[in-house]
RNA sequence: GGGCGGUUAGCUCAGUUGGCUAGAGCAUCUCGCUUACACCGAGAGGGUCGGGGGUUCGAGUCCCUCACCGCCCACCA
């Protein structure tokens, strides 16, 4: 035994392992790149992940995915670059951190000030971001640490800068108007999907508005209805549908088209709609006709508590089938009704202070929140006899995500990118094929996504970020306009690569100046502050500086050699959930600032769902920690487990469980566990930890680990190559390497290297289509079921005498291989052992020894040598495989004790027998089965059981051990079976349309198919009738 | 409401362009501590491929339709 192999643990000791190899890599700067003119780059960015908190199970995929691909090119010959870093994710770090700081000091942003919460993040981001990458490097990663980026570091802010700049320079950024979700509680605006709708009881108020100076026949009051009265008080116009009838038929019509292909559950209720839309029309249409003609002629409502005139409008969007066919528009508060005052020039109203409660408009009401306002409100109109009714109905609260407080609709003033001709440009990059997106499906939602070209609103109200680099100054009039305007000019003229100027002029004559500058700590902003300017306070939207990561972190606007050499980046990995997000943003800036794309190909991998099909999420409690699996499965498992499960379909499932620490009892998650941050264990009664823990008597508890299948069966695998290694090793004592004489090979050893050859194209091609489960798959099953189930077994009997020389370079060769195919997939087992290989069998190859590398992460991805594929000698091999798996069946089967030999014979052609019989010791070793003749003169034993392949029987000889009911039970059941199939084929073939119309190759296997097993039918009621005498 | 994906063994999933008896892992059952591995080995049982219709000599695979699950987008005074 080699001292080596006596070393090596039976369980592959991933922890000390991990830790040691990763440093080894690092230390030896394999992970790092530079320009090199004479190698092709092959480059990938990470997607930054955020810095509020730890990575789950979707980034171990990610990243996973990331570095199988950098490995295997980097082995391929490539120069691989994997760009490591985080994201500063705006409004969710901010809000994690003010949370705390609340919690913990008690103290509100404001009081703390802009500086210093600023300063409180960036601590904040110092410790998560060191967190992240340590769990990148848990995982394996191989990233190029020395390039590590933030999204607004000095690199990364100066390409903001530099973009913001170029796009108001060419007039693709514009200040609007526009109503966004606002968090009265954070204060500050938030995006749409950091919104989501609660259903709550509320109530439904039917206000009535007086009309001034009603005609005669004309009614006094105009009936609206809204959930929410206190915006009342903003309200600048009541509108009536103008064509009311119209409108009641089409929504009569389209509901009786539902109808007619409703299924009988939803019928009732839409005849019940129908009816209510029927009586409505009667009893309100001759009013809302009425309405309509009012608002025609420019008559006018009073409304309450402000005491305002405002119009009575026509317009489509109110809806007479709904409430009560009238609706009061409030243009600053809800985004239908802001659409409806852009279309009829009505004035916006905000009655709302940033924190929530009602402003100056408010009147006496002023400085209260929102739903003592309403209270009130509500109490006064009740009073003044306004009120014509109040129903009770569930209303969609929509409320903020980060703080779970009611979002307000809110008018501000943001900066706008025009996306028209951005936009345009990205969805060309994806239809003329500059970008693939891998599957294609989703091509489809990105290039939808990017036609509506809805210009993107890049302003956020936070502090945390990079600060728009826009100052303003607002002009009372047309001179002060114009002279400063003069001014401005007379400062920038003499550098127009310094600072842009744009004028928003509403009326002409009062209006507003913008001066965009460049470059960061430009002295001229002091100039400018001096004159009256104020730097916007807003931050850009972190997908801003998230659409430059490809070329920022590259460092432009420098034309770095960085730049020069890996941009155009080679492959984007990421989720589906950002496509549009972030994949289309950055196609169109790369465009935009470099006129390239960003990549050329995006895989996107499919989402982790949990046991219930739910996506993981932070919220839910249901995410998993991926150092829990490294711990308890090791790295090299979970990402066996990660690339196993990147089928193309959208999702997959990964039900897990949690593991008592006390007493290893396997515990199922449910909705409710799932979310403690301590568990008590059902068997042992114990408490454990779960990754929630937060308080300090949760934390001392012991963790309880997270356990899956998905993972145990990688982590098998894992151990599985490790104990086939350290047999190689084992058998390796005494290894010179001698090249290896073709004509000496075994049908074995033709058969491994014809095999390794298939594997390795296989693998290859895989890869090459994103299709990592079945990379997976294949070499799974290959090292699994034909290298160790198959030739190790085979080479145990070949390691003494004369063969073996011949089998331990056979060994090494091919163990040498595997190890370079797993490699991508399992880097830290596969690097172990072949440190331990290359001590045992320094030199090694096939016809000539391979140039030796002492690190496997170096070494050449091994291309497939056709030479060595043999389909014939794989067909032979097979034919060994199916009578080996005979002789166990009838020994499971009969039950006969595997250390009690049994003898057999087969009776083939000579053909067959020559390639079988060399063979014979192998049935020996692997079923305890002596052959005592292969060929076709063999002469069943007295008692035997046989088996028939398609070319050959195997008759064992059970003298002394059959048992007559279970042999004939199995032969009755093997009768019927092939009876059946018979039956099937004969069918087939007695089809004159399937003769005539199949192609002729497909009626000609199953005729041979027929012809076989009409044979085998013959053999087995031979050995029917036989073992009835 | 629009778009996309899924529904195959008890569970989690494969199944390339339609073509031998639909596969794997786990779980279950039987046997085995055979000197790489019990995180192992040998074997077995288990599926009318969500329902219905169609195209075809032939459908898990293509088309239509329905149901359920999930995701994205839009909208709901």
């Amino acid at each position: 035994m080699s001292s080596i192999a006596e070393q090596l643990p039976i369980r592959f000791d991933f922890g000390a392992v991990q830790q040691r190899l990763y440093q080894m890599w690092q230390d030896k700067g394999l992970f790092h790149s530079e320009p090199d003119a004479a190698k092709k780059p092959f480059t990938i960015v990470i997607p930054p992940p955020n810095v509020t908190g730890a990575l789950h199970l979707g980034h171990a995929l990610n990243n996973t995915l990331q570095d199988v691909l950098i490995r295997w090119r980097r082995m391929q010959g490539y120069n691989s670059m994997w760009l490591p870093g985080t994201d500063h994710a705006g409004i969710a770090t901010q809000a994690v951190v003010e949370k705390r700081i609340r919690e913990e000091e008690g103290k509100s942003r404001h009081e703390l000030g802009r500086e210093q919460l600023v300063n409180r993040i960036w601590q904040w981001k110092d410790q998560y971001e060191a967190r992240i990458l340590s769990q990148l490097k848990q995982l394996g990663c191989s990233c190029d640490w020395e390039r590590t980026r933030f999204t607004l570091d000095d690199v990364c802010a100066k390409a903001v800068r530099h973009t913001f700049f170029d796009l108001f320079h060419k007039n693709l950024v514009y200040r609007g108007k526009r109503l966004v979700n606002w968090d009265t509680f954070l204060q500050t605006a938030v995006s749409d999907d950091e919104v989501y709708n609660e259903k709550v009881a509320g109530h439904f108020w039917h206000l009535k508005y007086p009309v001034i100076d009603p005609q005669p026949g004309e009614p006094a009051f105009v009936i609206v209805a809204t959930t929410r009265p206190e915006t009342m008080l903003g309200d600048t116009a009541v509108a009536v549908h103008p064509d009311p009838a119209a409108a009641l038929d089409h929504a009569e019509s389209s509901l009786v088209a539902r109808l007619a292909k409703a299924v009988a559950s939803e019928k009732a209720s839409l005849e019940g709609e129908l009816k209510q839309l029927n009586e409505r029309r009667a009893g309100m249409l001759p009013q809302l006709l009425q309405l309509a003609q009012m608002a025609s002629a420019g008559r006018q409502i009073r409304l309450p508590i402000v005491d305002r005139a405002i119009p009575l409008i026509t317009d489509e969007w109110a809806k007479p089938e709904l409430g009560s066919g009238c609706v009061k528009i409030t243009p600053a508060h809800d985004p239908n009704d802001y659409d409806v005052g852009l279309r009829h020039s009505l004035p916006q109203i905000n009655v709302l202070n940033p924190d929530g409660t009602l402003n100056s408009v408010a009147g006496r009401f002023m400085g209260l929140t929102i739903k003592k306002g309403r209270q009130q409100i509500v109490e006064h109109l009740e009073e003044s006899g306004l009120i014509d009714s109040v129903e009770d109905r569930e209303i969609e609260l929509p409320v903020s995500d980060r703080s779970k407080t009611p979002i307000e609709q809110y008018l501000a003033d943001p900066w706008f990118v025009r996306m028209e001709a951005l936009a345009q440009s990205a969805i060309d990059a994806v239809e003329g094929g500059h970008v693939q997106i891998i599957p294609n499906r989703y091509a489809h939602g990105y290039v939808a996504w990017l036609s509506e070209k809805r210009d993107w609103p890049v302003s956020r109200q936070l502090w945390w970020g990079h600060q728009i680099p826009v100052w303003s100054k607002k002009c009372a009039n047309d001179v002060e306009l114009q002279e400063v305007n003069q001014h401005v000019w007379s400062l920038v003229e003499t550098d127009a690569e310094r600072a842009a100027v744009q004028i928003e002029s509403a009326s002409g004559v009062e209006g507003t100046v913008h001066i965009c500058l460049r470059e960061e700590g430009d002295k001229l902003s002091e100039t400018l502050e001096k004159l009256g300017f104020v730097r916007d306070q807003d931050v850009l939207d972190t997908w801003f500086s998230s659409a430059l990561w490809t070329h920022s972190t590259l460092g432009w606007p420098e034309h770095t050699a960085d730049l020069k050499y890996y941009y155009p980046t080679s492959t984007l990995v990421t989720s589906r959930g950002i496509i549009t997000l972030w994949v289309a943003r950055m196609v169109l800036m790369g465009l935009n600032n470099l006129g390239h794309v960003p990549f050329r190909e995006v895989f996107v991998h499919p989402t982790i769902l949990d046991g219930f099909g739910e996506t993981m999420s932070k919220s839910k409690g249901n995410g998993v920690d991926p150092l829990d699996v490294i711990e308890k499965f090791g790295a090299d498992a979970l990402r066996f487990s990660m690339v196993h499960l990147t089928t193309e379909t959208q999702d997959v499932r990964m039900p897990v469980q949690f593991e008592c620490p006390h007493c290893q009892t396997s515990i199922e998650q449910t909705h409710k566990n799932r979310v403690l941050a301590r568990i008590e264990c059902p068997a042992c009664k114990k408490p454990f930890a779960t990754q929630w823990a937060r308080d300090d008597a949760d934390l001392h508890l012991p963790r309880g680990l997270i356990l899956s299948e998905r993972f145990e069966e990688a982590r098998n695998f894992v151990n599985k190559l490790w104990n086939a290694s350290r047999f190689s090793l084992m058998n390796l004592e005494g290894y010179q390497f001698t090249p290896i004489d073709p004509s000496q090979l075994c049908l074995e050893d033709r058969w491994i290297l014809s095999r390794l050859t298939t594997v390795t194209q296989l693998v290859t091609t895989e890869f090459e289509h994103y299709r990592f489960s079945e990379v997976a798959r294949i070499l799974y099953d290959f090292t699994w079921g034909e290298f160790c189930s198959f030739y190790l077994e085979i080479l145990k009997s070949r390691m003494t005498g004369g063969q073996r020389n011949l089998a331990q370079s056979m060994l090494a060769f091919t163990l040498d291989r595997l190890l370079r195919l797993l490699h991508p997939v399992m880097p830290f087992v596969t690097e172990e052992i072949w440190q331990s290989v290359n001590v045992a069998a320094a030199e090694r190859g096939l016809s000539s020894s391979d140039p030796q590398q002492p690190n496997l992460i170096q070494a050449s991805w091994p291309v497939p040598d056709p030479t060595l594929h043999d389909p014939q000698v794989e067909a032979q091999f097979e034919t060994f495989q199916q009578a080996l798996g005979a002789l166990r069946d009838i020994r499971a089967r009969q039950n006969i004790a595997p250390k009690q030999p049994i003898s057999f014979c087969i009776r083939c052609t000579e053909e067959i027998a020559a390639y079988l019989s060399p063979l014979s010791p192998y049935f020996k070793k692997m079923a305890n089965a002596e052959a005592t003749h292969i060929g076709p003169q063999a002469i069943p034993p007295r008692v035997n059981s046989t088996t028939t392949l398609p070319n050959l029987e195997i008759i064992v000889d059970l003298e002394g051990l059959l048992d007559v009911a279970v042999e004939k039970a199995r032969l009755q059941k093997e009768k019927a079976n092939i009876e059946n199939q018979i039956k099937a084929k004969q069918q087939k073939l007695s089809n004159a349309s399937f003769v005539d119309r199949a192609p002729p190759d497909v009626v000609q296997r199953e005729r041979d198919a027929a012809k076989i097993l009409t044979d085998q039918l013959e053999s087995v009621i031979k050995a029917l009738s036989g073992l009835k005498q």
